[in-house]
DNA sequence: AATATTAGACTGACTGGTCGGTTTAATAAC
DNA sequence: GTTATTAAACCGACCAGTCAGTCTAATATT
């Protein structure tokens, strides 16, 4: 692959990302892609073989993304609640920055419904994320941390409130400052569940 | 309107729920909606201006039957953690009846975010339900069944964890009781913001 | 009771246009 | 000389919406 080869790609990429999230998929045509990037129809063929991979290869990246902000997040924790606490800081940052292609993101949910592939793809790292996060839990009651709840529902407790702050910060963008917003919801939640040893 | 032209428009929204659920609004042709309900294109458009048409009345249906129901719940309610239990109650059973088309409840949400006439249709219920909710955790507050949290907060929070709940069931429909889980979810949820008098 | 009228429901072939993807031949970059 | 890019023509499938005309059933007229 050239340099330049990796340039144009790229170009496709972004304005893709932009075009998906702010026309959806289906309405978004290859040779509008091609004209906002600059790039011929030819061009864009001999990059990716069909306008659907330019869609996984979004996703592959995003998840990337994902992923590596996670682990950078859960380096430095000392007591589970306030390191899930401190994680809820960068939550409401990467929301508010990602907040254009939150549509996008729902986008893939709902495609992954109905792709098989798709499906794998998006569900196996979210299935890993549940554990992680009742292995946190679970540790947390361990320490005595956290009241001895069920880990597991605890963990699809947690992500339930992200997934549904991510909904409505789609939904009402303005009007409340999110950020702060998503801090009390969480610390709303993480203060009833946890230990009275450390209350 | 005569008998004959009710039962085909009924028979075109429930194909057109069905379809539209399965693979998505924009991959639902208006063909295949005739066909499928034994319908001919003259009639289809005979009954409704247009696709969307149909699609907005499917909303319309939607948010109705959401707000019977809630109202219907609400009624019977004394103690405030104890109203809001049962009523999940409810929100599991409801979660599982209308697991075919919650794909279509969250398309209606993408479509809200780029077509303002949605947006205002499904915007201005989602507000009622969060002031609702927030009079009710306010009335629980004062009458000392719920600890002084911000009422607002503590609504958004309860929604977020429905949304996420139903997100989260549309990924995963088996493996977990999701009615259980969401009872225990959202139970995990109280127990932490309920006084200390009714604890 | 038999006939005529009428409004609304229904039909399905057809249209104008879009879109994803292909092909080609020539140019440019490495 | 191999790889990347371009521009433009092209294809087949599909799709929302239209239209001229037919059918139905209820009402009015005789």
């Amino acid at each position: 692959m050239q340099k330049r080869s990796l340039e144009t790609r790229s170009r496709i990429l972004s304005t893709s990302l932009d075009l998906f999230s702010a026309l959806g998929y289906e309405k978004t045509g290859v040779s509008l892609i091609c004209e906002r990037s600059s790039v011929s129809k030819g061009s864009f063929y001999h990059q990716f073989p069909s306008k659907h991979a330019v869609f996984t290869t979004l996703l592959a990246q995003w998840l990337g993304d994902l992923d590596r902000q996670f682990d950078l997040d859960f380096s430095s924790a000392s007591d589970v609640p306030s390191g899930i606490l401190a994680m809820t800081g960068e939550f409401g940052r990467i929301m508010m920055l990602s907040r254009p292609y939150l549509p996008l993101f729902l986008e893939f949910w709902l495609q992954s419904i109905r792709n098989p592939e798709i499906w794998q793809q998006t569900i196996a790292p979210y299935q890993n994320y549940v554990d992680r996060f009742a292995k946190i839990f679970r540790q947390g009651v361990a320490e005595g941390s956290i009241q001895p709840v069920d880990p597991d529902d605890a963990s699809l407790a947690l992500i339930a409130l992200a997934l549904g702050l991510l909904l409505q910060n789609m939904m009402i963008p303005e009007g409340r400052d999110w950020p702060s917003v998503s801090e009390n919801v969480i610390s709303l939640y993480l203060n009833g569940i946890k230990g009275v040893s450390n209350a």
